[in-house]
DNA sequence: GTCTATACGATGATAGAC
DNA sequence: GTCTATCATCGTATAGAC
């Protein structure tokens, strides 16, 4: 390897430029001479444009989902260790917390989250499916203890109310700093710990409504 | 004019596959073809494509924005007539119940929705600034009027849960039929009257959530 | 194995004849 | 208003240099 690290530039720049311009509006063409590689380097390491969006996903995706199922599990053998339900904000939090923290620009993956927002949002698209098979096992888990945390709310009513939570991270995910409409006297630029205690208390209160 | 509904042919077509195949992934060759039309009447009549996109949800966002309008401004007279606080349930239901009801087969907009989700989600388009244009102002009052309605709440932290609550909803408007993930013991294929209410309960609890 | 140069078909857009 | 012809650019594929 002449140029070891050309997969890896490819990676960063791909993922910068994704996040910033969007997927269909970059040209592989863009990519490649800003990482300084040649065209047809995409399409030798990853073979086609969405391979290569699917490596960028797989590669921040793959450790989050491992610290989100611990953190789930985690949760579950406490509850189990002490013969109670599991603890719903613990439950939500060990959710949410790992993944709002690649907003942090220390993370190194501060074009991440709006990738995945786009991609989320993209329903009819083959990235969706490839999105799904790594995110279903998790979806899955934190239903069902979500479930087990709240006997009281129909299954149906709460696969719902999982549902919307999801549309409410997603969309807070997407609005990287851009938000629709600032009203006066709203300052949107609040920092993450605010946020995500934000988003917390209002899906806490959404999945425990009153039927 | 010898093909006097050209932009109309053009205009069903072009919501019919953008909401099946996407945006991006359909081209204008298709959607000239299906209509029927030459492949330059497109760029006659609209000018390009993402101007025809924009065309397409003008069409059905501008009647359902006055409706919309309307049901608010209903709310908020209500209000100040009895003297008291706006009924937030009486407020999102103006907002969500109109949109919802476009997923009904009869509404003849039954493509629009995902359509609708699709620009939602495309954070970096210019189509976005386009439907923002359209939306801001209902938008704006939503947020005033909810406001009044909860001035137990901090403004900063109702625009953060106004921000949930459109995610909630523009998830939902996303996925159509295909949802996600189906657990076991769910059944995925409500009616709209029934789902409705659910995202109202769940809305409302959010939005009321304690400190 | 890795990179380069080059070519192919399809796309969105446009100019000009009718 | 409608059509045909043509353009630059896109994602992709491949042959050949190192």
């Amino acid at each position: 390897m002449s140029q070891p690290d050309t997969k890896q530039r490819l990676l960063d720049v791909a993922e910068r430029l994704f996040a910033t311009g969007g997927f269909h509006a970059t040209s592989l063409r863009a990519i490649t001479c800003a990482a300084e590689v040649n065209l047809a380097a995409v399409n030798y390491h990853f073979g086609s444009k969405e391979a290569l969006l699917e490596a960028v996903m797989a590669r921040r995706l793959g450790p989050l989902n491992v610290i989100r199922q611990d953190r789930l599990e985690q949760v579950a053998q406490r509850a189990v260790a002490e013969g109670e339900k599991p603890d719903l904000r613990a439950l939500w939090t060990a959710f949410i917390t790992p993944t709002l923290e690649l907003r942090r620009p220390e993370s190194g993956a501060e074009y991440f989250l709006s990738l995945i927002g786009q991609v989320l949002a993209d329903t009819n698209g083959v990235l969706m499916q490839v999105f799904l098979r790594q995110m279903s096992p998790l979806f899955q888990r934190l239903f069902e203890l979500t479930c087990q945390a709240l006997p009281g709310v129909p299954r149906q009513t709460l696969f719902w109310r999982v549902h919307f939570a999801i549309g409410s991270m997603s969309h807070l995910m997407r609005s990287n700093d851009r938000v629709p409409v600032k009203p006066e006297g709203v300052d949107t630029d609040v920092d993450i710990d605010a946020i995500t205690e934000m988003l917390l208390d209002y899906t806490l209160a959404g999945l425990e409504a009153p039927l």
